[in-house]
DNA sequence: AGGGCATGGGCGACTTTTCACCTAGCAGAC
DNA sequence: GTCTGCTAGGTGAAAAGTCGCCCATGCCCT
């Protein structure tokens, strides 16, 4: 599973609750994965259970416990082989080209409509992209770490910038 | 969901059985989406309950009778309604950049290995679309509905190139 | 005579994912 | 005073999707 994966691959770089996990998905993970929180409280219990990692409870002041899991060693091994395994390569999941095949029953003005509204998407996600990328830090990025992370982000830039282009060309040339 | 959708969109260009959706699912679909044969055969029998279509056995000489589907005038309905409403925007899903956010700790010379796995799949799909994209007819694509399946193919041709050069970036600077 | 392959349809078990709901304390706003 | 939101951690149920297996026929190839 490869939720399993990202989460002891969050887990190695510091011990989280699930709390912080949820967190960590919505923002610095989110361009390219974000998982359910009960489906991360879930995983990690698994996680437990087949060894990959422990749960030690820290008690805070006016706020819950938090259950702190740590990575262990077979945790560590598990993040190392999955990193260097084979790709696992995944189907293509897009529902809006679905909609584009099919739209040919459909008003000229309609399928416009549908275009600009993917543009509309597609520029939002841009500009958020290119706002969490401005804020990256220079010295972060000249580290190997910091330069993969910020690697994420611009595939997820460069692909916006390619969807964008299709639009034009698509909505350029529509019969 | 969307596999109904995606099914209706097949039935209302002609009748078919759950065999012959599978083989356009792994044919002109493949490219945005695909499914399972169970999952197929479960949705048609979901759509027949909910009165978006309709079964018609038809014998046949030396293979089994087809179980044809067709698409009901609810069904056509149904089908308008998706297409014309609202996007649905879906959580990006990426496992090759899970890889590649938590890729820091590899050698350099894994990461490179990394890299290059994906730049093979990518010409891989790249030179299939190419082909693909090669034998349409051109009488087709002048015609909306032609041109519009076309432009999903051409989605899928985009976006491997800007893959392309991502993975160009991303190994060139890799410091 | 046997094996593989294409046509056609399907079941059962499993995992993954989503959705809604629940507990509980504390802080700040209205 | 109540209401929203954040901290924290769940549960139960349903939907969606995957995996392995099953049935039948008939063709071609060796």
């Amino acid at each position: 599973m490869i939720l399993a994966r990202l989460i002891l691959g969050l887990l190695s770089l510091s011990p989280m609750t699930g709390y912080d996990l949820k967190k960590h998905f919505d923002s610095s993970i989110n361009h390219f994965w974000n998982a359910d929180k009960a489906q991360i409280y879930r995983t990690l219990s698994q996680l437990v259970t087949s060894g990959l990692a422990t749960v030690r409870t820290v008690p805070q002041e006016n706020y819950p416990a938090r259950q702190e899991h740590h990575i262990t060693a077979a945790g560590r091994t598990a993040l190392q082989d999955w990193l260097t395994g084979g790709l696992d390569r995944q189907p293509a999941r897009e529902p809006f080209l679905g909609r584009i095949f099919f739209a040919g029953g459909l008003e000229r003005d309609e399928i416009v409509a549908l275009l600009a509204a993917r543009r509309a998407e597609a520029e939002e996600l841009h500009a958020s992209y290119r706002t969490l990328r401005a804020e990256l830090d220079d010295a972060a990025l000249a580290e190997r770490r910091g330069y993969l992370m910020a690697a994420t982000l611009d595939h997820g830039i460069v692909h916006v910038e390619s969807e964008l282009s299709w639009l034009d060309r698509v909505e350029g040339n529509l019969p």
